[in-house]
DNA sequence: ATATTATATTATAATATGCTAATATTCAAA
DNA sequence: TTTGAATATTAGCATATTATAATATAATAT
């Protein structure tokens, strides 16, 4: 797997696009700052501040999770989603000034 | 036009969320990391960098501009482009660590 | 005037994304 | 061992995004 240096750009360049399409939706930045705020929380709480369905909720937790930006363990019923990925959190901090 | 708290929230997100729709594709990437380095470029240089057509430049370009991160200025035939939204240009700087 | 260079626009087709509704899973408590 | 609470998954549909191909515009030079 010896990539040339264009090679490698290129999937750097499509690796970064796809984070930030992981972030790039309303619902999912909501998420993002709700979790700053509060540092962790379970789907009940984040679906409460943020008006939309369950299983939507659970959807974008799900595409966060599967990007590297969230954790996620349970805790008996509940599910407690974390960030883990600082650079992201640095950037919505800057750019939702929070 | 007085807006709640929780529709002028809403209303950033969506904005937010916008501008990073518009970062989020490898060829705009690209495209700005070139800017960054070269400070500004015309079409024809930023399309030899990029390896895709003359027209999806053009496409990627106009969107960047839309979305108000590159400005364009007619120079004879030639059209030069520059990043004008610095908090877009420090968040790739970070992101690709240029 | 015409040709050339540089760039933009449009239509179309393929793919990806997101919402909704319905259903499934997982755990704990009675 | 059934019930309830919390969360996840799936399918289907509507919409958005992207690339391609063809064409158009704008400015300059001949």
């Amino acid at each position: 797997m010896d990539l040339s240096n264009k090679e490698k750009t290129k999937a750097i360049l499509e690796e970064k696009a796809e984070l930030f399409k992981s972030i790039a939706h309303p619902v999912r930045l909501c998420i993002l700052a709700m979790l700053i705020k509060e540092n962790q929380s379970n789907v009940t709480d984040i679906q409460c501040c943020l008006d939309v369905p369950q299983p939507t909720v659970s959807q974008h937790l799900s595409k966060l999770k599967s990007a590297g930006i969230l954790s996620a363990e349970r805790n008996g019923t509940e599910i407690i989603y974390k960030i883990i990925n600082n650079e992201v959190k640095n950037i919505i901090i800057k750019i939702l000034d929070i």
